[in-house]
RNA sequence: GGCCCCGUGGUGUAAUGGCUAGCACGCCACCCUUUCAAGGUGGAGGAGAUAACGGGUUCGAUUCCCGCCGGGGCUACCA
């Protein structure tokens, strides 16, 4: 991504805790942490938790834990969203002063009804006095709003059909799109890497800044993951979350390298790199335009390879770290012949299981396998 | 419905206005191996009417343009 190199690059990860992170989402924190770690620039980690319903401390703690899982670090934050209610309010005060932003009670039925009206053109309200009355942004009648991004080009977006959108409720507490705005030019963001379902959002926060006086950062919008049944990847269609490719027994390397994968990919056809070439190698604008699916295939047979690189030794403890056991000698030796056979984690135990513990005996099969005097006769065999 | 994005083998991707569209996963076979893996070698698979499909530009298009179909996103006083 080419950018003014007088200005350090910052950019941010702002995940909703909503639930928790999933690989769509981890993807979004890596890129943009492969992108700063790149340049020299800053990653800031903030927390959009304005939906006071859905926002939860679990759900926060779920996303740093598994960002820490991952090894990815950030350099300021977590910030929370919510916290910074204080300047949004002001900012939404300058809006509604400057007239840019006006209350205005129309419901969603509302709007509807006046577009069936008007062929289908963007919502245009009336002001009206009621302090409790929702706040809405005027749009430009004419022109359109652009937004260059660097991977999918200048996108344009006709003011015409956009609404006149609701920034703040009535009780004055800000919305989304709003607050992104005020956020990411508060924080000197230079450059906005998210998922592509918030393209279509990306005008309305390039309509808060142009309001606001302030100069929009860059914008790389990332392909979504999608599910195998070619849906977005979500949670509710039971994505996999961080946590459960943890449990799964995957290494930490090997999904970095997995999830760069998915998206992005080197001219000289490498596949198995290290965070630093990852790191050295990785450019945003690179990303390509279609969304992908997400192969756990792949990703077992990467994380075998990886697996089988490491020394003995570390082998040994993060396979005890997984089982829970302490990585004395017996593991050691058992790891040194898992090693080479082990696709993930989880597959170490069934491998090693029986040295450490007595196998048990199915009943029923013994008895199937030992009918027609079986046992003399094998006894007979181990004597002779 | 409106606005927007996307479309290279099953999956992830690469290169390219012009040799047989490359690589990886997966799949098949063989080798190695007491077994299973791992590893090695080779192969099938994108219809010799190939890049969803149909047009166009061009001497020539997967690559540029248009249309269409399909998928996806946004369209909340959610994020």
């Amino acid at each position: 991504m080419s950018s003014d190199p007088s200005v350090p690059v910052r950019v941010r990860f702002a995940p909703s805790p909503t639930g928790t992170l999933h690989i769509g989402g981890a993807r979004t924190a890596l890129y943009n942490w492969l992108y700063a770690r790149g340049r020299g620039g800053e990653l800031v980690l903030r927390i959009e938790d304005t939906d006071r319903e859905r926002s939860t401390p679990e759900n926060v703690e779920q996303i740093l834990d598994a960002l820490r899982w991952l090894e990815l670090d950030w350099d300021e934050g977590p910030v929370s969203q919510f916290e910074r209610s204080e300047r949004h309010r002001e900012a939404l005060e300058r809006l509604l002063e400057a007239g840019v932003a006006y209350r205005n009670p129309a419901t969603g039925d509302d709007v509807a009804a006046w577009k069936r009206e008007h062929g289908n053109r963007g919502y245009r309200g009336e002001p009206t006095d009621d302090p409790g009355a929702a706040v809405r942004l005027r749009v430009p009648d004419g022109g359109d709003t652009v937004v260059a991004d660097e991977i999918r080009g200048e996108v344009r977006f006709p003011n015409e059909s956009s609404d006149d959108f609701v920034i703040a409720r009535g009780d004055g507490s800000v919305l989304y799109n709003f607050a992104v705005a005020v956020d990411d030019a508060d924080m000197g963001i230079t450059h906005v890497i998210r998922g592509d379902d918030h393209l279509s959002n990306t005008p309305k926060q390039l309509l808060v800044m142009e309001a606001l006086g302030e100069a929009p950062p860059r914008y790389a919008h990332l392909p979504l993951l999608h599910g195998t049944d070619g849906k977005k990847l979500s949670k509710r269609h039971g994505a996999a979350s961080v946590q459960e490719l943890r449990d799964a027994g995957y290494l930490p390397a090997a999904v970095r390298n997995y999830l760069a994968l998915l998206g992005w990919g080197t001219q000289d056809d490498t596949t198995i790199m290290s965070t630093e070439e990852l790191i050295e190698r990785f450019d945003v604008a690179d990303v390509g335009r279609a969304s992908a699916i997400f192969d756990e295939q792949k990703l077992r047979w990467l994380n075998g390879r990886f697996m089988r690189e490491m020394d003995l030794d570390d082998y040994t403890a993060v396979v005890a770290r997984h089982l829970g056991r302490e990585p004395d000698d017996r593991l050691r030796a058992a790891c040194e012949i898992a090693q080479e056979k082990a696709q993930t984690l989880e597959e170490v135990w069934p491998l090693i299981g029986f040295l450490f513990e007595e196998p048990e005996t199915d009943e029923k099969a013994w008895r199937k396998v030992m009918k027609d005097g079986a046992l003399p006769l094998l006894s007979e065999a181990l004597d002779a």
